[in-house]
DNA sequence: AATCGCCCTTGATCTGCATCAAGGCGACAG
DNA sequence: CTGTCGCCTTGATGCAGATCAAGGGCGATT
């Protein structure tokens, strides 16, 4: 446990506001950092202006891989976030020695791999509606799994931390039908909006019913 | 590199025809494998019948994670695939106690990871012939890749590994848009199909000059 | 060579989402 | 209080791809 103690010691803290680039894609990022507080996107753009979000970034979540210098793809803040960083080199030095971080490192790269190619799901065969729901859906699950444990059965209320813009560039829609979907989740009576950036569900089991009997998706 | 020696020494080989489940999703999966020669595909179906490939397995891809007894995936040999197999318990033992090997296993997830992001993006934000023509030049550059290395860019043939309902299912399209595509681009004089399972690229520069200059995707 | 069965292709029509085009609403500044 | 700016919503219309519905080609079997 010795690694953990000079990981301790390596960490230095960076708080940024909304919009900052955390990384361009193709461009080399010398630091590697976990999400502390906020919200980031990773996405790719196209010459022509489309846009594809290939993750969130929500607390827990890390930035950056170890022995790859440069990153594919745009880091964003979505909100104000808080960063726990370490250096590149200082990491990479520690994980050759230690072979428990690098067991960490590849359980954490697979839990990834497997939420990458679940979003491929949902990308790929879900209609608009679904996306949407499995947007709401996983992300009142990820808030609960920070917190306690399991989505409370009865209402629940979220905070937003994107734009209607980036849900739509998340869920691979455009921003009048992901706006759309809001309003009919509303009119179906799934979900109310006190504000754009609030969400309130009355009763989650009825929201998650509409796409847990077909298939569970994945939000990050 | 004694545990190379211990692991190819535990190595096994087989062959299994089209059609066979390599894996059920949610059932456990024994061993680890990489695959020889065919191709198999990694999928999840849905209870109403929608199906999405999460990705595809060509020769020198690997089958199963250290660690994870479940796959939560369906895989299936798309064509007469065959696999060198080790038993996970065999293979988690020499990866506890080599580095060396685990190290491997991080680089090559880290690769699956790049791919599986990439492939959202193509799912997300490309239109069909773009998606048709990713496929092709993907399976291409791939195909070239296990050879020599890049492609030729003369013309350039190559036999599908999959029918038109795999692709469709892959590229989150139906059949009948595929074929549809298979054929536009027949028309425009970018591929011949001397039957269906096998595609000419008379101009490989040409083809994938199409998708290149907004965005490179993936394949695997 | 004839028959069967499996894919693949093509046509006609329908529909979900994109696109085009106005507003509306809340936050913030003066 | 009022204007402005950024973001969100809603309506009208268009189109890419899905769906429905026939064929057609080709390899396998006899």
């Amino acid at each position: 446990m010795d690694e953990l103690a000079i990981l301790e010691q390596a960490k230095s803290y960076r708080t940024v506001e909304r919009g900052t680039m955390l990384a361009e894609a193709g461009e080399p990022l010398d630091h590697l950092s976990s999400v502390v507080s906020g919200c980031a996107t990773m996405s790719r753009s196209f010459a022509d202006g489309r846009r594809q979000m290939v993750g969130l970034l929500l607390p827990s979540d890390f930035i950056g891989r170890p022995g790859r210098a440069v990153s594919p793809y745009n880091i964003e803040a979505a909100s104000e976030v808080t960063l726990c960083r370490f250096e590149r080199r200082t990491f990479e030095q520690l994980m050759d020695r230690s072979p428990n971080i690098a067991h960490r490192m590849l359980v954490m790269t697979l839990d990834e791999l497997d939420a990458a190619r679940d979003w491929a799901v949902v990308l790929g065969r879900m209609s608009a509606r679904e996306k949407v729901i499995n947007f709401i859906v996983n992300l009142a699950r990820r808030e609960a799994a920070a917190h306690d444990g399991t989505v409370a059965e009865g209402p629940v209320q979220l905070h937003l931390p994107l734009s209607r813009e980036t849900i739509a560039d998340y869920l691979g829609l455009t921003i009048e039908t992901t706006s759309r979907q809001f309003s009919a989740l509303r009119r179906d009576g799934l979900i109310e909006t006190p504000s754009a950036r609030e969400v309130r569900i009355p009763d989650f089991a009825r929201l998650a019913l509409e796409i847990d009997d077909d298939d569970g998706g994945v939000i990050s």
